[in-house]
DNA sequence: TGTCCCTGCAA
DNA sequence: TATTGCAGGGACA
């Protein structure tokens, strides 16, 4: 007999609140997982905590159970349970099932009977019972031997508990619960009386039935409900019974724990995306796993002779995985410290030729073996497979390898199966696809201030972490490149346009762009002045002196101080001091104008006249960006350190920004931009004939929706109209709403919807698309770009309608900004094949999201710019042209034809 | 030192 | 309460 509690788990209270408490969490393919977290999660901590070693979870069987033929209104008003919450009951049978945990479900009856029977059961036999549950009704089970806990709030209930929560014995709950009548159970109780009457009646009367045979002393409009209500009370009694005689195959000695099925739980984790509890698994289960065996398969290369038997396999390999570790992340001035290979899974090398650390041991030196390996990485026939290759691409360069045969990336083939994950790092990979706990490098190399390059990590240390980066990276191809050929959009996505696309990435971020520092430092000390001039008056005008950089001391300042009215609150409820609010406030104060002014000269300064110039490489005197090519959700590219995406251009000051890009001498700067290319892509997708038509035409696209939507001429179209349309021209994109126009052009709500309303009037295919594209997100869970790439939206079957909204503007916005994604990226891979086969005298330096950048040799200015045009225009066949803008000059801003 | 918040730059 | 990004400074743990 169990010498322990018993603990017997109300599964089906728990699923209920804890679908409840988290809607809207969904794994990466929008599976809704919030249920199976919350029930989850109640069971670790109940383990935890008790460590039991009888223990059963109870749910509630499908179809009708006794109190359905009791009373035929029972649950009436219930409605059928969500989709959302049915799909997540079988992984979590399966979990409860993986734990080692008895599940128990009888027909017929409901979870609280099969609870009530089997602690009385317990109880009979001297054995003390927890219940745990979220579920006040199983209080009436209390006794000495059976006590409930709610393990989402951590409180317990014993006899005196209940007393002290309600007011009244345990035995005395059915009664009470019959009074007061339960809505969801559709069970109707005593009109007006709640739990204070309830509980005053049983105390004065003791029992239901008391209260029934004194009904007539009690006064009042309660007491005629009373009387009225007398008749169905022995239902609702009989319904609010938990019955404690249902007939059960098992006995309490069969409720004993077993011992947890790690690796299908590893597998469940792995699909729920539960991350923590799958690392925790994966550590426990790692300590277990000797670590000699893990990597005992691991080789490192000391001589010259295993290196030539390692060469010698890779040479016979058709493709193999491969890693390079370097003094730096920055792939300027990263210099390689070793390399590693894998052919096979579980099976992998480290050649170490850079530690340089005291009492390093002898290794081959970087020269032996780089011109060793430097056929191998330029033969093209031999495969590759990389994690981030990119990088160990740029390495490669820096010691005049140009790696070849460029097949695979890990990063790029999870990035194109699921794009809206915002992390493709190995060690993320690897634990989310092959369930594997990499050596982190903070394992080895510490972090923060104290971490040390890698030539200095000791070389017992570095060559499992760097043998398994390649043994990891071969596997996870092995894992995703089954799953990326499933689907032949996705597969084409990252053939044709993301793996030819690495070349020319590697070139541009090595290439750098050419700055005028001195230029810059002008200015940032011309700003500066000004900047300080503005703070004087802003002091002088506020009466205090506080930084104007911080937000919280400003709107100190505007709305406590001065006693400005608020117009708009951030997400976290403070003050809004944003552009907007400082715009609509300056109408009437003075001081807001000068913050405004203070904050653009700020922005210009710290992040692009000051910053700029330090960021140029003093080996090379140019700035290399970091194009990160899983970066964005939709396909499109991002640039980091620094973004050169984002420099300034609306403001004259922030041109001359754009003024300081240069191109060296004898060379002009060539800016070459798609334009209107989403607005395009909309024609070509929705088909609309009047979109169409104004393409054909060439027609200035805003002043054409002008014309369309108000009903005039063209000619007759007034700026102030034109800027209207283009307001919409964008919304569209955006997938925008009623509101969110409104906002945009100062208007009323309704004038937006009326402007909105005649523009899909004139344009009613456009609003078919629309419609298709949300429907088909719903349906299918993603949106499709025109040359296959998906976007899976997790968040559009949300119960959260604001979740859910979202979702739909950025159904809406994907495939245009994808299909533009994937039409640049095509020309830059077509231009950048021409540039090199033709030795044309001319870089590619930027992308811009829809705008390439070149330096081109002065005396090919004119033939180079009509042929970047021609890539540009025909890297996608729609049914409008592609109309491209191209323009040259000493400097950027010179260059972009405005 | 790392992280969140607010703000603002681009397409 | 319009899409996609990156980055700086302040505030705070």
């Amino acid at each position: 007999m169990p010498k322990k509690p018993l603990i017997l788990v109300d599964g089906s209270s728990y699923l209920y609140r804890a679908f409840h408490a988290m809607p809207s969490l969904s794994n990466s393919k929008g599976i809704p997982t919030g249920a199976a977290y919350g029930v989850i999660n109640m069971l670790r901590k109940l383990l935890q905590d008790h460590n039991p070693e009888y223990m059963a979870v109870v749910f509630d069987a499908k179809g009708r159970t006794f109190r359905d033929d009791l009373y035929e209104k029972y649950k009436a008003n219930r409605q059928e349970m969500p989709k959302e919450l049915a799909s997540q009951i079988e992984p979590i049978h399966a979990v409860i099932h993986a734990m080692g945990l008895p599940l128990i479900m009888i027909e017929g009856v409901e979870a609280d009977d099969v609870i009530g029977t089997l602690a009385k059961q317990a109880a009979a036999q001297g054995v003390y019972s927890l219940i745990s549950t979220g579920d006040k009704d199983l209080a009436q089970l209390v006794d000495t031997h059976i006590t409930l806990v709610n393990t989402m709030t951590d409180t317990i209930l014993d006899p005196e508990g209940v007393n002290a929560k309600f007011g009244i014995p345990p035995e005395s709950i059915i009664d009470y619960l019959a009074l007061v009548g339960d809505t969801s159970d559709n069970i109707p109780g005593v009109p007006q009386v709640g739990p204070k009457t309830a509980v005053k009646w049983l105390q004065q009367y003791g029992s239901l039935d008391n209260i029934a045979a004194h009904a007539d002393e009690i006064k009042g409009k309660v007491g005629e409900n009373l009387r009225a209500s007398l008749w169905q009370l022995p239902l609702a009694k009989q319904l609010t019974t938990i019955k404690l005689d249902v007939p059960l195959d098992v006995q309490i000695t069969h409720l004993q724990r077993k011992t947890p099925d790690k690796d299908a739980l590893i597998k469940l984790y792995q699909d729920l995306e539960f991350k923590n509890w799958l690392a925790q698994l994966l550590a426990t289960k790692t300590t277990e796993t000797k670590e000699e065996d893990k990597y005992a398969k691991y080789e490192t290369v000391f001589t010259e002779k295993q290196l030539d038997e390692w060469l010698q396999k890779l040479n016979q390999a058709s493709i193999f995985a491969f890693d390079t570790e370097t003094t730096s992340l920055n792939y300027i001035d990263a210099r390689i410290v070793g390399v590693s290979f894998a052919i096979e899974a579980g099976k992998a090398v480290y050649i170490p030729f850079g530690h340089d650390y005291e009492d390093a041991p002898q290794q081959l030196t970087r020269e032996y073996v780089l011109n060793k390996i430097k056929p191998l990485l330029e033969n093209p026939n031999i495969k590759k497979i990389g994690q981030n290759i990119k990088y160990d691409m740029e390495v490669l360069a820096n010691h005049d390898i140009h790696l070849q045969g460029i097949s695979h990336d890990t990063m790029l083939e999870s990035y194109i199966l699921d794009s809206s994950s915002n992390n493709h790092n190995m060690d993320a990979l690897a634990l989310k696809y092959l369930g594997w706990r990499t050596i982190r490098y903070e394992d080895i190399a510490g972090k923060g201030a104290k971490q040390i390059p890698f030539n200095q990590i000791n070389i017992d240390k570095a060559a499992p972490y760097a043998a398994e980066d390649a043994d990891v990276t071969l596997q996870l191809h092995q894992t995703l490149w089954p799953k990326v050929c499933e689907n032949s959009g996705t597969k084409n996505v990252f053939e044709n346009i993301e793996i030819p696309l690495l070349s020319v990435l590697t070139k541009i971020e090595r290439t750098g762009v050419l700055i005028d520092a001195e230029k810059l430092k002008k200015q940032t000390v011309e700003l500066e002045k000004r900047l300080n001039e503005l703070e004087e008056q802003t002091f002088l005008m506020a009466g205090a002196s506080f930084n104007l950089n911080s937000p919280k001391q400003l709107q100190e300042i505007l709305f406590t101080k001065l006693q400005l009215p608020i117009l708009q609150k951030t997400p976290t409820g403070q003050a809004s001091t944003a552009d907007a609010v400082l715009q609509e406030l300056a109408l009437n104060y003075p001081l807001p104008k000068l913050i405004i002014e203070y904050r653009s000269l700020s922005k210009l300064i710290t992040t692009y006249t000051k910053r700029l110039p330090e960021q140029i490489n003093p080996a090379t005197g140019r700035i290399h960006t970091s194009y990160n090519q899983t970066g964005a959700a939709t396909g499109r590219l991002s640039s980091s350190d620094p973004n050169l995406q984002n420099i300034p251009v609306r403001t004259e000051e922030g041109r001359r920004i754009r003024q300081a890009f240069i191109a060296p001498p004898g060379y002009q700067i060539v800016s070459a931009d798609y334009s209107q290319i989403e607005l395009r892509i909309m024609a070509h997708i929705s088909n609309d004939p009047t979109l169409l038509s104004a393409f054909e035409r060439n027609l200035d696209i805003h002043q054409a929706t002008a014309a369309e939507v108000i009903g005039i001429p063209l000619e007759t179209v007034t700026s102030e109209q034109r800027r209207s349309a283009k307001a919409i021209n964008f919304g569209l994109i955006y997938g925008m709403s009623a509101f969110g126009l409104a906002q945009q052009l100062g208007v009323g709500r309704q004038e937006a919807q009326n402007y909105i309303d005649r523009y899909f009037a004139r344009y009613p295919e456009v609003k078919v698309y629309m419609e298709t594209t949300r429907a088909k997100a719903h349906q299918q869970g993603f949106v499709e770009t025109l040359s296959g790439r998906r976007l899976y939206l997790p968040e559009i079957n949300s119960s959260q309608m604001m979740r859910q909204k979202a979702a739909e503007r950025a159904a809406i916005n994907a495939p245009l900004q994808g299909t533009a994604a994937d039409i640049i990226k095509r020309a830059m891979i077509e231009i950048n094949e021409w540039l090199t086969t033709e030795k044309v005298d001319a870089k590619m330096i930027m992308q811009v999201h829809d705008e390439l950048v070149f330096e081109v040799a002065e005396n090919e200015v004119t033939t180079v710019m009509e042929k970047i045009r021609q890539h540009m225009m025909k890297a996608a066949a729609l049914k409008v042209p592609l109309l491209v803008s191209i323009g040259h000059g000493e400097n950027w801003d010179a260059a972009s034809s405005h």
